[in-house]
DNA sequence: CCTCCTCGTGGAATCGATTACACGACTTCG
DNA sequence: CGAAGTCGTGTAATCGATTCCACGAGGAGG
């Protein structure tokens, strides 16, 4: 492959020429300037990256570390991310952490190895070592979706409150009174918030959470079909069943199925993160959707100011509920779920 | 951040030394190994990696430039190259083109720009200039899933021509004789093959694909919603949508409900890849099932072996059908779906 | 005891860029 | 007409690693 020099040698000039032709430093005369991009056409030429990158300490390289790919809003996030920081002149390299810490810190490191120029992290647990001294040691970052307390890192997420709020109003209206919730991990932020926001909405209604309504699962899908088996098999049921994430969600639905029990006559369903798909499953589901492409470009936005010097911000976007047809329907508020 | 200069400084040792250390060059005595590394210890130091692909030009890194990243297919894909990638001690950088050549290029571009060891690519066209002169200049490349004719490259890919012989004679067996098609890209492979091998299929049966019943698709979600409509509007709608790929099947079953209509009992739908979505939509839909985590993984395989100089070896493993519930019931051969 | 290896080590070149500094040619102005 | 800029250019240092080569110390063999 083509270098500088070969360049400076085909065009006739010197290597610092070429240079201040392809960065576009004012003082080079019309000639050379020809001269090198006709040499830079016959060649080919295309500067090396990693050379520059060495010189300058700036990758122009944006890290992406999230909880799981396989999650829709990941992937959704993900996307509007690498839109944002393209339109920003910013690559980004994604690391996907499978909700697993060590796969996380195995991201992080890598990224961190690579000189990245800032960091975006949804962080599946309460922060490793690894990534708390990268964070004093000045690396530029910022949480996006989870985030870890006490850590001066902005912080890019929507606010579920009241929506959640918004669900139980729903859900009571229905008739619905016992409610029981798949909760994600209680190391993630949103894993408490969403069990946080869903107690309190309840207590509004003076209903309660009793222990064996609140199941434990990971975000991931098997852990929402475990703990959705375990509901069925309590002595009294829920009603409902809240998951904390849409693959949770899917999980649920696949244990109501494979009981041969139907949503949302025998069991209704929410989750929280809206996708294309609960327009098509089979009830519709309801769902708190999330601002998701926003918060990606919020972030990119908030990361790229504090890595050019600028102050980044903290954004907060409100999520809404969509009701679909997995709770009951709702034309008719006299009906009721007891099975 | 702490250079090898600073641990051969803390170690008083050379910095030949140090980069014996971290290589594990066999000659070193075991004292100064030992001050190294409490060296590296104490000053949390961490090798250049930017600096380090400079002077070995390797970078241990592979790129994967994906069709579309929303479509899931495309994200397992992506998950089981990077976990095969990182098995064998790679990283991955993914360029997510949207089915756009454009961006698709700007990803190449990016990544060659990177010296990536290696490429995986699913192209979106019959191949860009771009992507021709990286073959002939010798960079290690791979196609998964799509590829390009004529082009000495090993490819790994599913064969869905024995799958979709099944779902005509599944389809055939249950009384439907107008099917139609929603094609992808004609620049694709996987575009016109899935046409081919339906039309094929469709000719065994005596029947034929008429022109407007194969509709022009991108493999995106809006353009199933625009076909679809369009067939529904003919004086003779088919009695059955096979689409492509599963997005374009969720913009059919957009438009077949915004119609007021249901599936299968006004038409019936099959697409081209299985998600595990497919199985709680409404109806669950009949689908051909990819073996897409050994695709990546294969995939990875042969691109690997390419750069560390071994011979690489393109691969097909087939596709299957999955029957559900989307192209009527099986268990009756007598129903008919003339809606 | 001298020669020849082997072993551990350090000095310095190198990868491909960017950029501070020096320098010569030309303008411009007193 | 000479001093002082300005402009375009080149030389060389630099970024942080790897690696070739040279060298001194110590051991083995004659």
């Amino acid at each position: 492959m083509a270098s500088i020099k070969d360049v400076a040698a085909e065009a006739g000039v010197s290597v610092a020429t070429v240079s201040r032709v392809l960065n576009d430093h004012p003082s080079v005369s019309a000639d050379a300037r020809a001269r090198v991009l006709a040499a830079v056409e016959t060649l080919g030429y295309r500067p090396n990256a990693v050379a520059r990158s060495l010189r300058t300490d700036q990758t122009h390289t944006l890290g992406l570390v999230i909880s799981d790919v396989m999650n829709p809003y990941f992937t959704e996030l993900a996307r509007s991310v690498e839109e944002e920081a393209r339109a920003l002149g910013y690559s980004v390299i994604i690391g996907n952490a499978d909700e697993r810490p060590d796969l996380q810190d195995h991201h992080v490191r890598n990224l961190l190895d690579r000189r990245i120029d800032g960091l975006l992290v949804s962080p599946t647990d309460g922060g490793s070592p690894l990534m708390l001294d990268a964070v004093r040691a000045g690396t530029p970052m910022v949480f996006v979706d989870r985030w870890i307390p006490g850590v001066d890192v902005p912080v890019v997420r929507a606010d579920g409150e009241a929506a959640v709020r918004d669900l139980v109003a729903h859900l009571h209206g229905l008739g619905h009174r016992r409610l029981a919730i798949i909760a994600g991990p209680a190391a993630t932020t949103t894993g408490q918030e969403r069990v946080a926001a869903f107690r309190e909405a309840l207590h509004a209604y003076g209903l309660d959470l009793p222990e064996d309504y609140t199941g434990q699962g990971d975000f991931q899908a098997e852990s929402g079909r475990r703990v959705t088996e375990g509901f069925l098999d309590l002595a009294t049921p829920p009603e409902v069943v809240f998951a904390a994430d849409n693959l949770m969600a899917l999980g649920a639905l696949d244990a109501v199925r494979a009981r041969g029990m139907r949503v949302p006559d025998d069991i209704a369903l929410a989750a929280f993160d809206d996708i294309p798909w609960f327009v098509h499953t089979d009830p519709p589901i309801t769902a708190i959707a999330q601002p998701t492409g926003e918060l990606g470009r919020a972030a990119v936005r908030a990361l790229v100011d504090r890595i050019e010097g600028r102050p980044p911000q903290s954004v907060t976007l409100p999520a809404r509920l969509v009701v679909r047809r997995s709770c009951g329907e709702n034309p008719n508020p006299v009906q009721r779920s007891t099975s």
